[in-house]
DNA sequence: GACAATCTAGGTCAATCGTCCTAGTCTTTG
DNA sequence: CAAAGACTAGGACGATTGACCTAGATTGTC
């Protein structure tokens, strides 16, 4: 117990491939390479590519869940909680600058390519649109909780976007900063109004 | 004269099935099919397929140019301009919810290839990105046009990739509406302080 | 009307893809 | 120790890819 598994591995570096270079440009010679296994050897713990999709996206919702579940427990302050979530722009940007947002290229790559795991994808995004709406709430924004989630998931996304295009750090971390800024106008909103 | 040639329409089709499904996913064979010729027609009017992306980039620059000198000359007001490039969100949301920002898109997928063509796909974001600039700067905006211009174009990319996840047309109202009103908010910013 | 240039069709090529199969090896269990 | 199951390696498959080739059709020019 406690040891890495094959399939364990295989999910981790395919969950790697996927993100740097993409799913479909990914191959299973690369996934196998990286593993260190033959290509054969696959068909014994993944019956189908579309399978290992499925499972590097299961392993996505999980560290998500385990990351959101921590900031949560971290403290009481729900604003302190979504500048958690602005910042992983600057923890990741080194990532973020080569391959985009894991969440949002995933996602825009399955919609061009119609494929049938694109709602398990999107409930990557709705992960996180469900935490930062319920940190809304509890600032006291019931009303339009949702929207404002929205647009900070859609301000995140651009940000990645854009960084990833241009390479630019200074970019990244002026935007953070002005979303932190409109965050605290959205608390204000709720403390004076 | 005024005939649409070949080459044209390969590249008008090229150009449609790169945005609709990828670059990569777009075989010779569905661009022959849409357009109507055999395969091996191909390399009479592109030496490769790499050939063919870099004329379509071309073909979306000189488009992307035309719309940007329309709206310079339609009228004399630099805001009146901006809502224009903010409002192509409204004009194209039908096509943005199936498959998303053309441009941002296609630059994040060239980026996941690490393709030769990704210098000439980010000159559609610089087209966009000095135009913005050049309307902030006439808007009084010297001192941080290009942070603003930058701002813009994330913040539009943003909503591209989350409409198209959700599909969520009152989403992009309402975004289209917040940006329009951070506009004017800009320009009162010059004109006030 | 002859000739050259341009354009087109369809077949062929090697490489690569996801998938599958078989024959071994290792580990577990009675 | 023996039998069973889990695991691995490596090859083979049909399909598809981008690329190339050759021969015929079309067009334009003298």
């Amino acid at each position: 117990m406690g040891a890495i598994t094959t399939r364990e591995r295989i999910v981790e570096q395919a969950d790697r491939l996927f993100y740097e270079q993409g799913f479909e440009t990914t191959s299973f010679a690369d996934i196998a390479d990286a593993v260190g296994i033959s290509r054969g050897n696959f068909y014994h713990h993944f019956k189908s590519k579309d399978a290992i999709l499925d499972a590097v996206i299961a392993r996505r919702l999980a560290t998500t869940r385990t990351m959101l579940d921590a900031w949560q427990a971290a403290g009481d302050d729900p604003a302190g909680r979504v500048r958690c979530f602005i910042r992983i722009l600057i923890a990741n940007q080194a990532k973020i600058m080569l391959h985009g947002c894991p969440v949002g290229t995933l996602v825009t790559e399955l919609a061009k390519l119609n494929h049938p795991a694109q709602a398990q994808a999107n409930a990557l995004f709705t992960m996180f649109h469900d935490w930062l709406a319920e940190q809304f709430r509890r600032l006291g924004r019931e009303a339009d909780a949702t929207e404002l989630a929205m647009h900070l998931l859609a301000r995140s996304q651009g940000v990645a976007t854009l960084a990833s295009a241009f390479r630019d750090k200074a970019f990244i971390a002026a935007e953070v900063e002005d979303m932190c800024a409109w965050l605290d106008a959205q608390a204000r909103h709720h403390a004076t109004g």
